[in-house]
DNA sequence: CTACGTACGTA
DNA sequence: GTACGTACGTAGG
């Protein structure tokens, strides 16, 4: 959200174009060299507030700021880029698949800061240039030749070696970190030869970081002499033979082929198909307050006002309380605070424990007294708080609304806290109490008009410089997106305690407040009261006095803010800040989007489902009443249980545990199954099956869904849980869209009243196999990586491996079988379970699973070491360091420590794979735009699919976008050691879509 | 009206 | 054997 500010406003200064002409300086900021040097040269630096690592975006700020401003006039820049690495591969991995493959993944430190720095050039009004399956280098390479070809000068911002080949009259290079000139003679001194003859040169010596082999035994010094005597290396590979040194000789004769191909990685392309024109990068002013706004948030002080002063603004106050700054000056005056606070880029901080517990005890030092608050029903007041919120650099924030579903829900009151017990409410919509049929219009308590509360509280909401503080706000932000108010930027502290205690307890604001504050948080219904006759569901926060209203809601508000206090503190402390800002944070706003869309759903194909489906439950129920010899309740299973186990007698009765008959439809399959049974108990319970499934249909689906139609788009809005799963996984509620039937015909003809607009299609993308991969990568299993890689159909090969049966002519029950243990082994198998599973004995799964285990030894080493670690460390972890804590694991209960061993065996599995589809949806929505998919939305995920709708003859292009993203979303961070396949297909339902 | 168990839809 | 949400019947307030 952040982000969409600050590149709108690089868009509107993008429209002038200067054209490069004689006496032009074009700078070209290699961002992501920089990016690294940066962040191992200088030292360690973090936000104090919340220990976010920043080290490389001061860094890169300060070196950014010192070219646009200090440098001296006959070397200023005309026109200036920060061009960056877009992904891992590229169009040198066609011609060397190893290249740069042995890079190992940036430090987890440094992964938020790549972001943050995209952030910061669009901040300073720079344009931020990459382009997939181009090397940075690529593209300076070619904005360099443009701009000399064009009579200009060109300096390039980087100290990379590999650049070096670009010196040449017109281009130097610059470092930006020692602030030092590269010229020729600098690149004589480094290579031994002129630029020119760079890539000779590296092409012999190769380069062990970038995998370029070059030539065994030939480093930068002997190749310098090499290409210095025989100028240049075709020449020199031609006349190889007459080179004295033995050894030489053959190397050079040998690796001829290889020396030729690292020429071909080491030499940068020059004509690169530019997206955006050279002339397009001439230099403009920063936007004073974004710049600004971008600084203060990285809590810079002194790098802020020293940018603040050169611009001749006034410098923003700093953020207030950063924790440990606020600790280290407890008895000092407010302007000995802000002096100690502008130093605080010297301020090593607290250690992070320390900030935790200053955290723990600003939020708790004063009791939360609900008859504190204040009412706002005045300008003067509400701007009085605005301006109270702008200056401490952050608000707590709450809605109240009339509707627990956002995408219906109407305003009635906004409460904003700015300290521990310093909240207000702001009543909005209240009507009063509704003692009469029309709403109690006469009652209406005094308030301030919404339109002229909202006027004042947009620019705080919308302030890039003042944090948002929510609990689960992809509630308020969905609310306030249809005010027309973008939230922004924000923290979420349902959120931050689903990264931190994903598995310890529950997110909701009342457990949290218990838990972290030992407060009882004031229930809605207290808040409502029991006024008798009204029916609950009729009342709404709406008709709440406003004094009530204001206990409950500026409590929410407080409470809120004393939880960042505790919580955010321990992000840092527990290392978790990067599973919050990669996995948790970015993804609010996707979400928003995607529950704003919902997806069009067509009423008339559910009512003719429903209508059919309903006679043939009735034509069903009289047959199997007819069969019984009288009525009884189809839908009790307690009845079905003692009609089919106590009074026919039927064989193979199980017990549930709490004593009933269990009339499980698996079991019932294999009952009807039973060739003992006659006739007429089989067809009973085989009509009682298709009975069940189809009252399952229409009740769950076909009579349920139209009700979440939205009667004004013709669309149903999902709602996302965030943090619900215990594994990373989302949850679908209000409807749940995750579990529409696809396995039987009846069950699909539901999906296709799911639809595409007019003129649109839906595009469904969904991961292959993915935990099986993950699987296969995490325990690092070589037959089922090979299988992988080699495409093929793992369970057939699993059975393969297992039975000795060859995969060609594969009788279908044995693949079955392969294929059950396989989610057995995700699941964390054990007999008793894949026994019920395959309808075999115990005895005979047990030694599945054995052959199984000598097939494939690694996997229950994975499984052994995964629990041994939860047991040891109380927790598992994601391939992206997500933690899921398993407190109970050690107990002494047997069964229950065995469910959840089995439990620390998939969390990793199915929260990883979790985690790359959040990657991917994160991603998805900058993809798109780039793309110049305009038409293309993302509106619905499944688990391991993605569901868009995208104008039909942008469908295909959608599809490579989506396909793209999703398959390299682990990247940089996690490569995977074996493919990641992903089906898409376009249409216009989304049966035929899936 | 709520809480729980059972059943069943999805990945 | 993992992870969910919803509908329904039933027991108890």
């Amino acid at each position: 959200m952040q982000q969409n500010k600050i590149e709108q406003s690089s868009v509107v200064g993008a429209a002038e174009l200067v054209p490069i002409v004689k006496g032009s300086h074009v700078y070209l900021v290699d961002g992501s060299g920089y990016i690294f040097r940066a962040f191992h040269a200088l030292p360690p630096l973090t936000r104090p507030s919340d220990g976010l690592p920043v080290g490389a975006v001061h860094g890169f700020c300060a070196m950014l700021w010192k070219l646009l401003r200090e440098s001296k006039a006959s070397e200023a820049p005309t026109h200036i880029a920060v061009i960056f690495d877009a992904g891992r591969e590229t169009f040198r991995n066609d011609i060397y698949p190893k290249y740069k493959a042995h890079r190992p993944p940036p430090p987890e430190e440094l992964l938020p800061q790549f972001p943050l720095i995209r952030d910061a050039v669009k901040a300073f009004n720079v344009a931020c240039i990459e382009l997939d399956r181009y090397e940075a280098d690529d593209l300076i390479a070619t904005y360099a030749r443009e701009a000399v070809n064009a009579g200009g000068d060109v300096t390039i911002v980087s100290s990379d070696k590999d650049l070096m080949q670009l010196v040449r009259p017109g281009v130097t290079m610059f470092d930006g970190m020692k602030a030092k000139r590269i010229g020729r003679d600098e690149v004589i001194e480094k290579f031994g030869v002129p630029p020119e003859k760079v890539i000779d040169v590296q092409a012999l010596s190769g380069d062990s970081v970038d995998n370029v082999p070059g030539v065994p035994g030939i480093g930068i010094k002997t190749a310098a002499e090499l290409i210095s005597t025989y100028g240049d290396l075709d020449t020199l590979l031609a006349r190889a033979g007459e080179i004295k040194q033995p050894k030489r000789r053959e190397k050079l004769i040998e690796f001829a082929e290889q020396a030729r191909i690292s020429r071909q990685l080491v030499l940068l392309k020059e004509d690169v198909p530019l997206e955006i024109a050279i002339d397009a990068l001439g230099v403009r002013d920063p936007e004073v307050d974004a710049l600004l706004g971008f600084l203060r948030a990285m809590e810079f002080s002194t790098l802020t006002k020293r940018i603040a002063e050169g611009l001749g603004a006034e410098a923003p106050p700093p953020l207030a309380i950063s924790v440990g700054a606020s600790l280290k000056s407890k008895a000092q005056s407010t302007s000995d605070k802000i002096e100690a606070l502008a130093e605080e880029e010297a301020f090593e901080g607290a250690t992070p424990a320390a900030a935790v517990a200053a955290g723990t005890a600003i939020a708790r030092a004063k009791a939360i007294d609900r008859s504190k608050y204040e009412t706002i029903t005045t300008r003067t007041r509400l701007e009085e708080w605005v301006r109270k919120a702008g200056q401490t650099g952050y608000v707590a924030f709450d809605t109240e609304t009339t509707d627990l579903d956002a995408t219906r829900a109407d305003l009635v009151g906004i409460s904003l806290a700015v300290a521990p017990g310093e909240a207000c409410y702001v009543p909005l919509g209240h009507t009063g109490p509704s003692n009469d049929l029309f709403g109690g219009a006469d009652n209406r308590p005094p308030q301030l008009p919404i339109t002229e509360a909202l006027d004042v509280l947009r620019p705080l909401l919308e302030d890039p410089s003042v944090l948002k503080i929510g609990q689960n706000i992809k509630y308020d932000a969905l609310v306030m997106k249809r005010y027309g108010i973008d939230v922004t930027p924000f923290d979420d502290t349902m959120l931050i305690s689903y990264a931190l205690d994903g598995g310890r307890n529950a997110h909701g604001m009342d457990v949290l407040a218990e838990r972290h504050l030992g407060h009882a948080c004031m229930t809605f219904a207290q808040a409502m009261g029991q006024a008798p006759g009204a029916k609950k569901s009729e009342k709404t926060f709406a008709a709440m006095p406003l004094d009530k209203a204001t206990e409950y809601a500026a409590e929410d508000a407080d409470v809120t803010l004393r939880l960042w206090k505790v919580l955010k503190p321990r992000l840092a402390a527990e290392h978790v800040t990067t599973v919050y800002e990669m996995l948790e944070r970015p993804l609010v706003p996707v979400i928003v989007a995607m529950e704003h869309a919902g997806i069009k759903v067509d009423r008339d194909i559910l009512a003719r489902l429903s209508s059919a489906f309903a006679q043939r439950a009735v034509r069903l129920e009289e047959e199997i009443n007819g069969l019984v010899g009288h009525k009884f309740n189809l839908g009790s299973p307690k009845q079905l249980g003692e009609l089919l186990f106590d009074r026919l007698k039927l064989p193979g009765g199980k017990k549930t545990k709490s004593g009933q008959w269990e009339t499980r439809a698996n079991l019932l399959d294999e009952l009807a199954a039973n060739e003992e049974l006659d006739g007429d108990a089989r067809r009973l319970i085989n009509t009682m099956l298709e009975w069940r499934q189809i009252s399952k249909l229409r009740s769950t689906y076909t009579d349920a869904l139209p009700e979440f139609i939205d009667p004004s788009t013709g669309r149903i809005h999902t709602s996302y849980a965030l943090a619900s799963t215990t594994t990373g996984r989302l949850a679908s509620s209000d409807p749940n869209l995750q579990n529409i039937p696809i396995r039987t015909k009846e069950g699909r003809e539901i999906r296709t009243a799911f639809i595409a607009d007019k003129g649109m299609k839906l595009v469904s993308a969904d991961y292959s196999q993915i935990e099986l991969r993950v699987l296969a990568h995490v325990a690092d299993i070589p037959q089922l990586k090979k299988a992988f890689a080699d495409g093929l159909d793992i369970h057939a090969m699993t059975a393969s491996e297992m039975f000795g049966v060859p995969v060609k002519d594969m009788p279908g029950e044995v693949r079955r079988r392969a294929k059950a243990i396989n989610f057995g082994i995700i699941y964390g198998i054990s007999p008793f379970g894949l026994a019920n599973q395959l309808s075999i004995s115990r005895e005979e799964a047990s030694d599945y699973i054995k052959t199984y285990f000598q097939r494939f030894p690694g996997i229950r080493d994975y499984m052994e070491a995964t629990k041994k670690h939860a047991h040891a460390h109380g927790h598992v972890e994601t391939i992206f360091g997500r933690k899921i804590h398993y407190p109970e694991i050690n107990t002494k209960n047997p069964s229950m420590r065995g469910f959840l061993e089995r439990a620390a065996i998939n969390a990793p599995i199915q929260g990883s794979a979790a985690d790359i589809i959040r990657r991917a949806m994160i991603r998805m929505p900058g993809a798109i735009e780039k793309a110049k998919l305009d038409s293309a939305r993302m509106l619905l995920q499944v688990h391991d699919e993605l569901v868009f709708e995208v104008a039909e003859a942008d469908a295909q292009k959608l599809i490579d976008v989506a396909r793209r993203v999703m398959e390299t979303a682990g990247e940089p961070a996690v490569k995977l050691s074996v493919p990641i396949h992903v089906d898409a297909k376009a249409a216009y339902n989304w049966d035929e879509a899936h």
